[in-house]
RNA sequence: GGUGCCAUAGCUCAGUCGGUAGAGCAAAGGACUGAAAAUCCUUGUGUCCCUGGUUCGAUUCCCGGUGGCACCA
């Protein structure tokens, strides 16, 4: 298991909620600073997923030069793809990108991620006990919760949110129980935090004219190509937002309005969500150096650089 | 033009046999270390359309207005 040491090199984090420009951004900065960028965001892993995951993949190419970028298109839509996956590949690009002699730059806008590497958390590689698995799979909800909490002292109120997580926290605790884990680890890294923020009235239309924007641009045929190449609706359901809304509507059960206004509602939602766990950040003791988005690009990177010579 | 129905939260509506009101959705805040674009928790919101009458007291009953809907002409 590979261990990344750093105090010294410096990780630049980009991140804030959807719609802000957060790409775009890092991609000049990354310019500037002849960096590389390491995306935080859960869904853009897939492959197929494009228009509505925001991939904006032109926007790595600035003045015909390519900025690499990480930990895009590199699962198929359907594959399994968590937290313990992030930080591994996290690690695995960050040090790849550190022996170059690059500007290691992480952008995206899934908060657990970037707090999961900032922080270090401790992930071990826990692999499916199907046996385990078979011999909860009758139990209630309420079962579930007493035998894991005959592992461990319950802390985590998501771990007994539903059925499957509270029997993968089993199948962990059960783990860790047996193989008295010598755990991977990793240690938390020091990074230089920005958040782009926009005003939250700006910000919802600012989405709204981004979904319209998709609509048109293709977003429905991307799932309808999805649905063809034999991925469920219920995966797509779960991937959310756009996935799920546009599914609903392609299987019939929402008409077209409906999902319209709908999706537009959910995704100003997540956006609030993001905020309350960037705020969630500030709180539990990071700091992070929040610019306008709405600058233009010139100041926010000279900002930026500026911020980083005091870092 | 006539008749009937309706007018209450940002929206859709419920309700008060007369003592100034409540659901859903939206919104706001929050939680969250193994699917996190997921999942879950908390919290308000008010000239009860306007004028007058009856009444100790009217959003509630009555008269009249205004606006909307339906039907008839």
């Amino acid at each position: 298991m590979e261990k990344t040491v750093s105090n010294m090199l410096p990780l630049i984090t980009i991140l804030g909620p959807t719609a802000t420009g957060k790409t775009r951004f890092a991609a000049h900065l990354a310019y500037e600073l002849d960096g590389e960028i390491i995306s935080a965001d859960s869904r853009q892993v897939y492959k197929g997923m494009d228009i509505g995951t925001g991939k904006d993949l032109s926007d790595y190419v600035l003045n015909g030069r390519h900025i690499p970028y990480h930990l895009i298109d590199i699962c198929e839509a359907g594959e399994k793809y968590t937290l313990f996956h992030f930080q591994h590949d996290f690690h695995r690009a960050y040090s790849d990108i550190l022996s170059r002699n690059k500007t290691p730059i992480l952008c995206g806008g899934t908060g657990l991620y970037i707090e999961s590497v900032l922080k270090g958390y401790r992930l071990l590689d826990v692999p499916v006990n199907p046996e385990l698995r078979k011999q909860l799979a009758n139990k209630s909800q309420e079962e579930l919760t007493k035998i894991l909490s005959s592992y461990k002292k319950l802390h985590n109120i998501t771990d007994t949110d539903t059925k499957q997580r509270t029997i993968r926290a089993i199948e962990i605790a059960d783990f860790q129980k047996k193989h008295d884990v010598d755990s991977s680890e990793y240690l938390p890294i020091e990074s230089l935090i920005i958040g782009l923020s926009v005003d939250r009235e700006l910000r919802r239309k600012k989405i709204s004219e981004r979904l319209k924007k998709r609509l048109n641009e293709g977003m429905i045929e991307e799932v309808e190509k999805l649905l063809a190449g034999g991925l469920s609706a219920d995966d797509l359901i779960y991937y959310g937002l756009e996935y799920k809304y546009i599914t609903l509507y392609l299987v019939g059960t929402l008409s077209y309005d409906e999902m319209c206004s709908k999706l537009e509602i959910a995704i100003h939602q997540f956006a609030k969500r993001q905020m309350t766990w960037f705020r969630g950040m500030e709180r539990r003791g990071f700091t992070i150096h929040w610019i306008d988005a709405t600058l233009p690009m010139e100041d926010k990177i000279a900002r930026s650089l500026e911020l980083l010579q005091h870092f």
